[in-house]
DNA sequence: AAAACGGGGAC
DNA sequence: GTCCCAGTTTT
């Protein structure tokens, strides 16, 4: 039985009910594989639900602003995908009518949209024979077929884009395409691939050549930058006496994009007070803060997959009169990354 | 071609 | 600690 026949038996006797296998509407499976990019189902799949319901149309999510999205999609990560998300929806339903392209050509063309995912709506929507490479397929076929050759190297997506178009079946792509990222996360993982009731371990190159642990070959290490943040959690009252505390939009380029946070003073290096208080900008009138306290001793170190963030929350009380602050009540409506949410919760304002 | 971009779970 | 997840965009 060739390759792809015993995929498409694997993945019937071993699929996973999962909220959007049972629908073929493209905004809901767009926008389940926008939330799985590099993302685990686990993860994801609470967002999917959260999302479906805030949003069941494309329409909904194009009218909503954006602010409420990045607060719906609050610690998923990579938030540069919501606002692609909100962008696209906009586009489908101010300029397609609320449709969907139905094409691999059409849909790639799309923010937010690459190869992969465009193969996945094309194929799973609309029956395309576009075969979907992500990494649980890049696993199956470097292990079944022995490619030795990197991944991630120049020419490697295409080369295994390639070999996986060569090895698709020409019917049931829509099962076919689900089913190998199924048998690639659950049968043939990463760490401990069962490969002794695997149905494909007759044939397996890499088993027959016991290197189901080398493969596939991924190169490069990520390099980690240390940064050293210094929050100012500012404690102080509105002209209606309300206690207020102030966040500020992250803009430009860089981590967090559009999310909110406080005051940010970043260093070199960890700092102390003093250092601190001649790094506070001029528009928190330092003249008038009361005093400050450091919450936290120990930094906290937030881990990003490019960089540490040394973390200290100083809680800085003033008397002036602070127009523009947030009461407090109201912060939780804010997207903010995840450490000023743990923050947040921990502090409980 | 390489780096940037989150957060969490498994080991 | 390391790896990597239904990848895409920017440099």
């Amino acid at each position: 039985m060739p390759f792809s026949q015993k995929i498409l038996q694997w993945y019937a006797e071993n699929k996973r009910e999962l909220p959007w296998r049972s629908t073929t509407d493209p905004y809901k499976i767009w926008l389940s594989e926008i939330m799985l990019q590099q993302t685990r189902v686990a993860q994801g799949t609470p967002y999917y639900l959260k999302f479906v319901k805030h949003f069941p149309t494309v329409v909904h999510l194009a009218d909503a602003p954006e602010e409420e999205v990045l607060k719906l999609w609050q610690g998923l990560g990579y938030y540069s995908r919501a606002r692609n998300l909100h962008a696209t929806a906009k586009k489908v339903a101010y300029k397609m009518n609320g449709e969907f392209p139905d094409s691999y050509a059409e849909l790639i063309k799309l923010k937010g949209i690459g190869d992969y995912t465009a193969s996945a709506i094309a194929s799973i929507c609309f029956g395309e024979l576009q075969p979907v490479v992500d990494g649980n397929v890049f696993r199956v076929l470097a292990r079944y077929f022995g490619v030795d050759r990197p991944i991630n190297d120049s020419g490697g997506p295409k080369y295994f884009k390639k070999l996986a178009r060569e090895v698709m079946p020409l019917e049931e792509i829509r099962e076919y395409n689900q089913g190998i990222m199924e048998f690639g996360a659950i049968q043939c993982a990463p760490k401990k691939p069962y490969c002794l009731h695997c149905p494909l371990n007759e044939s397996c190159v890499a088993l027959q050549k016991n290197k189901v642990h080398e493969l596939p070959i991924k190169l490069r290490k990520t390099k980690v930058r240390n940064r050293f943040f210094n929050y100012l959690v500012v404690l102080g009252q509105n002209e209606q006496g309300e206690s207020v505390s102030i966040l500020n939009q992250r803009t430009g380029k860089g981590i967090w994009q559009n999310l909110y946070e406080f005051p940010l003073v970043e260093s070199e290096a960890r700092i102390g007070l003093d250092t601190l208080k001649k790094s506070i900008p001029s528009n928190l009138q330092p003249d008038l803060i009361n005093e400050i306290n450091l919450y936290n001793e120990k930094e906290i170190v937030h881990k990003l997959s490019h960089q540490h963030l040394h973390t200290r929350f100083w809680i800085v009380k003033t008397t002036a009169v602070i127009s523009k602050g947030i009461p407090l009540k109201d912060l939780e409506k804010y997207a903010v990354p995840v450490l000023i949410a743990e923050f947040m919760k921990a502090f409980k304002f």
